[in-house]
DNA sequence: CTGAAAGCGCTTACAG
DNA sequence: CTGAAAGCGCTTACAG
């Protein structure tokens, strides 16, 4: 009564105090209660909360093998898509009683393989994962050892397994066919050439509506730049870019903070926008939105890909689903026409 | 050799394996292999790495009490300040062999609560919190259980502990020092009333500056808002507000997301800026840089920030620093003028 | 309706 | 230089 000790109480005390059995007492905290007597069930709730008693998380976890932690493993935590996202997420974890560890790639390939493995060792019951390219091996070996997995954002090839994904092709199409409709007609493209699917879809969503447009569509009009090169290179590249090729009317960026940079570069070539040269960018943001003039995107529902993929991923770990087949789903984009691709005057 | 065996190997297995004592293994594996044998270290060594073995986090936190992980507790992830500084963060961690729980509190007291509660039976090794208004009982009972923790963006009123924080007062001072010297004359203040240190401070050095200036400033022209608001409801105050001040020549917003809506608000009631209303804000973030005009802020070093709260969180886990003293890094802000602000033209 | 006991996989004082 | 053994705090089949 005099002094609280600090130390933490276990499920022993409490059956030692009550002169009850461990059992018992486990009975009631993990309400599997039905064969206790109501009173019994009583007196330990009761000393339960007299007490403060938490359970272990650590000896439950060595127990059962559940550590009730989820892996969350995102391209940039920095980054108003995946940040919200990552928000979503944990919110929903926690309401369903779980922790999550979160991190950053970067897209970067070592990290990735870094942060599954420490995970791994730290035994989350499961992961989501935005994948980078070069993890295929870790990603086979999770399916291998049967760990609950789903990919957000986009797929690895030749991996059949649970996913979260935007329909990208039709976000690439739509936002190209806007272009079109409004009189643009020669359109350059900014993208991200590693290979990563959702890039892909985007960019054969573009060509397919320009061909079926029959717009040409020059080689030179491609510009596809590293995630390892630096915001000033990138800057820069897009500038060059800009400069040897005066006749693009339009200009589609295939992400959110190459939309960014691109406008940057835009700027600082004293190029007006949409007068001189029309822009669309994938992704929506507060800069996008606010910009004068606005900037036209194909946006992605974020609460919704969030949602989507804890729901799914849950669902694994539960067994309600299974991990191996190829189960998905594929959120459809939104494309908000704002001011920076407005129709076009004639020449 | 046929079947590889999905189940995971223990340090019993492997001791078996090489007839050696568990404990051998655990002093190879924890790096304590002073007194053994180099013969025998190899030998170990070899088989871990080709069995892949790994040592089971659950028993190792229940056995020494640590978990290596630590709780990040953030107002919101999806915020340009806040989700870089988690990721910061979390690699700095990383790097140091801890994971990180992730959880925003939307500056919700009782989902603070929560969330410090669910952490500390998840037995984190410490804390990095972004603290809410009410949650000084929790943060008491931290210090009291000697948990680690630091106290990241905002003090607690009459709490002494760890802390890592701007030096808001300078931000706010210089900000005004800088729109007062550019001849504005009658700024407004728009802020959050919900007395969170930062704020406090913020705006102890706005008024400071003004009255070392010798400028009056009106009580209406001050504009509190709370957290709990949407989006829209704090769009239309800042509107309202507006309209009825129509002699203010600049704004100062307190905030990031405050400074956001304010331009929104401002572009709503066709209002330019600088020449209808100058304009600065607390924060960085691309939308300030990008817009035309770029709006001047007084911006924070996110990365030290970020930096400094790990480091001093580890010192305190590793008991190199004491948890109760009043011990903190003041952050100095940067002011980045940009065209937002200019001098005033004589009216 | 309740309890005794095994065991999850480690770490660590202690012994030799 | 190496090992036997206790114990961290739970869960859970089994017994009564």
């Amino acid at each position: 009564m005099m002094m609280n000790s600090t130390k933490k109480i276990s499920m022993k005390d409490i059956a030692k105090e009550l002169n009850l059995s461990i059992t018992t007492v486990s009975f009631v905290v993990n309400g599997k209660s039905d064969s206790i007597s109501p009173a019994t069930v009583k007196k330990v709730k009761d000393l339960i909360k007299k007490r403060g008693f938490n359970p272990n998380s650590a000896a439950r976890m060595l127990r059962t093998g559940k550590s009730k932690t989820i892996g969350l493993i995102i391209e940039d935590n920095g980054n108003y898509f995946f940040g919200n996202i990552a928000k979503i997420i944990e919110t929903e974890a926690h309401k369903n009683g779980y922790n999550v560890f979160l991190s950053s790639t970067e897209n970067n390939d070592d990290t990735a393989k870094a942060l599954i493995n420490k995970m791994k060792n730290s035994s989350v019951d499961g992961f989501i994962i935005t994948a980078t390219q070069g993890i295929k091996e870790e990603i086979d070996k999770l399916k291998k050892e049967n760990i609950p997995f789903v990919l957000l954002d986009r797929l690895m090839p030749e991996v059949e397994t649970n996913y979260v994904i935007l329909n990208n092709y039709k976000g690439g199409y739509d936002l190209t066919k806007h272009l079109v409709d409004n009189g643009y007609e020669r359109i350059g493209f900014i993208s991200i050439h590693d290979g990563m699917s959702q890039m892909i879809d985007r960019k054969k969503g573009f060509l397919d509506a320009l061909r079926d447009a029959s717009k040409p569509f020059p080689e030179k009009a491609m510009l596809e730049v590293s995630f390892r090169q630096s915001h000033e290179e990138i800057l820069e590249t897009i500038k060059t870019y800009i400069k040897n090729n005066p006749e693009l009317d339009a200009l589609f960026f295939a992400t959110n903070y190459l939309g960014v940079m691109g406008i940057e570069a835009i700027q600082q070539s004293n190029l007006k926008i949409p007068e001189d040269i029309a822009v669309v960018s994938f992704d929506d943001n507060d800069l996008f939105r606010l910009l004068t003039p606005s900037i036209t995107v194909a946006a992605q529902p974020i609460r919704e890909i969030a949602t989507k993929s804890i729901e799914l991923l849950l669902k694994i770990i539960k067994k309600e689903q299974k991990q191996v087949t190829m189960v998905g789903e594929v959120i459809e984009p939104t494309v908000i026409i704002r001011n920076s691709s407005p129709k076009k005057k004639r020449a």
